[in-house]
DNA sequence: ACGTTATCTGATAACGTTATCAGAAAAAGA
DNA sequence: TCTTTTTCTGATAACGTTATCAGATAACGT
């Protein structure tokens, strides 16, 4: 009776680095320094030893290797969350995918962290070699997971900077950059009532970035293009509360003719608030997102001027600079500011 | 001078259970059989060792545990993509945070594999103790993955079943039910002349799950509820091949009052396409999209109304399941079929 | 011819952990 | 009291790999 196919491994032990080396007729040792393409082989030899590694189908056993030599050639992305549901409807994918690319291009493995995570399973992570480095996201300004890395010295990156701590390594968007250029953008249009829907208050208190950041980058915008002053800080970013934000900053200022959101949902709130109060998007108002693209732009009807970024590329170099940074095993500060890309579609246009 | 902080490990060995042996005065078998909780420990000792443990701050170092007990406590999510970008606009985050999720929750790691995957590189992750188990997303019909990983032996659960193979285990979406359900949602407004738009011919003759079964459910549908056959495979799903899918349709069968859609980009593009023809959404024709919901169903205007699954329960579950599979160590095959929920929001409406 | 260097190879130990075994001490049974 | 069992502990080996060292050739320089 032949055991049957199934879902589970079979138990044969699997070929090892002494197999190869009984196969090919050499030391145990020889194969190691082949596969590791040291100097000092014999070219009969190592074509010897290559043929048993093939003809066995022999594989690195990774643990193994790990255990002698350090690295665990394993990277985590976290994202701090309160509960796993929350999650999916905030990260954006390609925060994860970019991470992965990278990571797998540098023959690096990938965790994904989730929330669970405590300061003592942190620092565990590092010191039972699990890790090597971490990216973080949604970094805060009293981060427990900076000061205690910091404290640490483990190797770490932050995407999304909290503020400018000295010798800490971060990828950000920039977004001063970001309120400028929109505010270009509407301005050339001839726009000069311009109205801002930003993050929560709570967050700017907390020190986020975005929300710190791009209020500053209004504040900046206004004084170089002379612009009215009318902003509003609202509750999560969605809908509903774009669309709120929106009738509230009308009530207020009923000449406005552009509207800039820090999200994509919020513009479509802004947009659906414009059109019931009877205002056409955007031959009555412009709104325009800047954030994250993807596909909402050009969901929304009429779709979304935007100033964004790609969080694949800003995960993807993030990953870059941590295996950099793991590579010269050296105190590395590398401190980046992604500039934004102007998408013009159909929600922006001249002010009549 | 002391040595500044950095972002760089500390050189200094960590702390090894020999260490924690020798602080508590027993010998190293002793505090692993304390750290896994084997009988036959004296408590006074217990204790003595437990003090040490948290004096020294010791934690158990992961690979040397992997190499001498063989799991890896490893799962990978494996998404095959040509290009990476490719990946970020297809896969939803939550098939990559409820995976995590599950993992964590049963203190597995998940690597996330991006598509540079080939089989030599497959195998050698069982092999070399990388993972125990795998979750392969966007399953073929003639998958190479499935194959190999069969004729091995080696656990894996697919996300999205190919076909009923016999043995396997999957957890998939029941797109009979959801074409059913959709079909009783707009019967029962009174429409009778139903279009459907599909995924590619392309896909469902590479037998992809969905894009067959999709069609069969919508025969199905008709055979239970007597519409009229209509229906369109377009290409891949984006609001451009909604609109042009749509047009299609309203050529050849101007009657249409309903149209479903495998997509909630497509149903974007079936609203744009039916407003341009001077029907409004839902007045003169109802839209529903069979799919995965997420934000999009209430960014589009008129809001879908949708038969919906999670993505992230799916995905949750499937982990959950793979990590009994290698509990039991034994032949397992799970195959559970996902039914959908139906969520009413504004894009459909009786017929009048 | 002889020492000196360069090239190649294998023994050995080590990484940090756990399983196996056997021995010691204590408790229980006769 | 003497076995028998139970409870506890430590030596030892093993997981699969790589680093270190030293020995064996071969090649080279004088």
């Amino acid at each position: 009776m032949t055991k049957r196919p199934s879902t589970i491994r079979n138990e044969n032990r699997s070929v090892t680095i002494a197999d190869v080396a009984q196969a090919a007729g050499v030391s145990v040792p020889t194969v190691s320094r082949i596969l590791n393409g040291k100097e000092y082989v014999a070219d009969e030899t190592r074509q010897r030893v290559h043929e048993a590694i093939h003809a066995l189908g022999y594989v690195p056993h990774t643990q193994a290797r790990r255990l002698r030599g350090g690295a665990s050639m394993t990277l985590a992305l976290h994202y701090p969350i309160e509960s796993p549901h929350e999650l999916s409807s905030v990260i954006e994918t390609p925060y994860i995918t970019g991470a992965a690319a990278a990571a797998s291009e540098k023959e690096y493995f990938l965790n994904f962290l989730m929330s669970q995570l405590t300061p003592e399973s942190l620092l565990t992570m590092y010191r039972s070699n699990q890790i090597d480095g971490l990216m973080l996201l949604q970094v805060r300004m009293d981060d427990w997971r900076i000061n205690l890395l910091r404290q640490h010295t483990y190797p770490f990156i932050m995407i999304g900077r909290c503020a400018d701590l000295d010798g800490l390594s971060f990828i950000d968007l920039d977004f001063e950059m970001a309120m400028l250029r929109a505010f270009e953008h509407l301005v050339n249009l001839g726009h000069r009532n311009i109205g801002f829907l930003t993050y929560p208050a709570s967050w700017r208190k907390a020190g986020i970035g975005p929300a710190v950041r791009s209020l500053d980058g209004y504040t900046q915008a206004l004084n170089t293009y002379g612009a009215h002053n009318c902003y509003r800080e609202i509750g999560l970013n969605s809908v509903e509360e774009g669309f709120e934000g929106t009738n509230d900053l009308l009530r207020e200022n009923p000449e406005l003719t552009a509207i800039i959101t820090v999200s994509h949902l919020t513009a479509a709130g802004s947009i659906k608030a414009l059109t019931l109060q009877g205002r056409t998007v955007p031959q009555d108002c412009s709104v325009m997102a800047v954030g994250f693209g993807g596909n909402f732009a050009s969901v929304v009807t009429p779709s979304l001027t935007t100033l964004e970024w790609s969080p694949y590329d800003i995960s993807y170099q993030a990953t870059l600079l941590m295996t950099e940074t793991i590579a010269v095993a050296q105190p590395v500060t590398k401190q980046v500011l992604v500039p934004p890309t102007l998408v013009v579609r159909e929600s922006t246009q001249e002010v009549r």
